[in-house]
DNA sequence: CGCACCCATCAAGAGTTCGTCAAGACACCG
DNA sequence: CGGTGTCTTGACGAACTCTTGATGGGTGCG
């Protein structure tokens, strides 16, 4: 099912979205500032976003930059402003639509599928993954190491999940703590060395010189294929 | 050069765009019905269409379907029926954008650059950068020369990110400090060059002779592609 | 030629973050 | 109620990064 971030201020607005496009069979996610739209994001990792530009706590530009610098997933802009301006900021920002309100809804539905079409070729998320001699399967939540069963607890596979699916590419702390707890609680870096520690422990050949759940000082982790 | 194929049964419309277009380092192509755009499409291979719906021998949301046939370039219609219809079945027939007159050219502008951002080969998109024999991913934190992964610092990245996001720009040794810390409190220029010369030695071919990230004496520091 | 200025490089202490061990808190279940 | 497994927090040595100071090279100017 498509996931849909709705990120507004105005409650009546936020009612009427989640309505419509829940009735359309999307998956809504709600927002009512900046920041708690940032959570989402790491949180659920939605397909689409909708955003208003007019939010109490962050500027929108400012939430689209962030959005941006650690993800592609489409963005559709809602906004009352009707300059020119903030049009031509916003797309280039990174923005993929904008609709000016007051909007007819199947304007912006068809506008929500134009963007989610193009995005359709998703990066591919295979299920399986194997690494030096342990053996993952994300779907049927199953891991072994040299071919012997390895029990990970609901914490591990969250964290193991997120690290697995972007192969390659460095996860954030604040990224990974966000999904993990609801929140960021502010400095708690050390209880991801906690579980990483874990996972290294149950899956690396040697925990002690990880060569695939690798540590970058500072920023955070990288599952390295 | 971005080639795009702007299709208007207007001639005075269609001078408007062209004109602004070629300013903005466009190639550009007309048709002025949707036999010639279709002919041009196949001719051409443009990498994107700006498309007026109300043409004289083909309907517009029959170009559209014809082009998708066959084609997966960003289509932007522009179209002077307002109806919400019209734009629902544009979108969905494939077109990525609907921009009904009158419109402002500079949205229009914003609004191309989204799509051909859009269809760019993924590396673009994604934040990656190639020069000398470096390789630079700035989403996943990834960085290798000549092949072998080099490993960089936080604050390498970020130095690194502000140079490389603004290509060919030159960034003032203050507006640099400012970001590396929260306060250009100490102007101190040496702690700029620390870096920088840590940058050259892990990403130049010749770190004593720089060729892409360049120092501008007394001004600050430019990343040339 | 000496001087001032800016830049590059080296080296070392200070400060921060990481990995590990250990122990308490909590929920679930027999 | 006790036992088991999981989550969470604190402490400490070790590794890494940041930051500062000092030295040397190049250039323009009097």
């Amino acid at each position: 099912m498509t996931c849909v971030l709705v990120v507004d201020d105005e409650p009546q607005m936020l009612r009427a979205l989640h309505l419509n496009l829940t009735a359309r069979g999307y998956d809504v996610v709600t927002a009512e500032d900046g920041t708690a739209a940032l959570n989402q994001l790491a949180l659920r990792e939605p397909d689409v976003i909708v955003l208003d530009l007019g939010l109490p706590d962050i500027d929108g530009l400012d939430v689209i930059r962030a959005v941006r610098t650690g993800s592609q997933v489409p963005i559709v802009v809602l906004s009352a402003r009707v300059g020119s301006s903030d049009k031509v900021s916003a797309l280039d920002l990174g923005a993929d639509d904008f609709v000016t309100k007051p909007f007819d809804m199947n304007e912006l539905l068809a506008r929500l599928r134009a963007a989610t079409r193009r995005a359709a070729p998703e990066p591919v998320r295979r299920g399986r993954v194997e690494f030096g001699g342990a053996e993952v399967d994300l779907e049927a939540k199953t891991a072994t190491r040299e071919g012997a069963p390895v029990h990970l607890t609901p914490t591990e596979w969250h964290l193991l999940e997120l690290l697995l699916r972007n192969p390659g590419k460095l996860i954030t702390q604040r990224h990974l703590l966000t999904a993990l707890r609801g929140q960021p609680d502010h400095t708690d870096p050390s209880y991801l060395r906690i579980y990483m520690a874990q996972l290294r422990k149950k899956l690396e050949q040697e925990p002690g010189r990880p060569r695939h759940l690798l540590t970058e000082p500072g920023m955070g982790y990288r599952f390295n294929p």
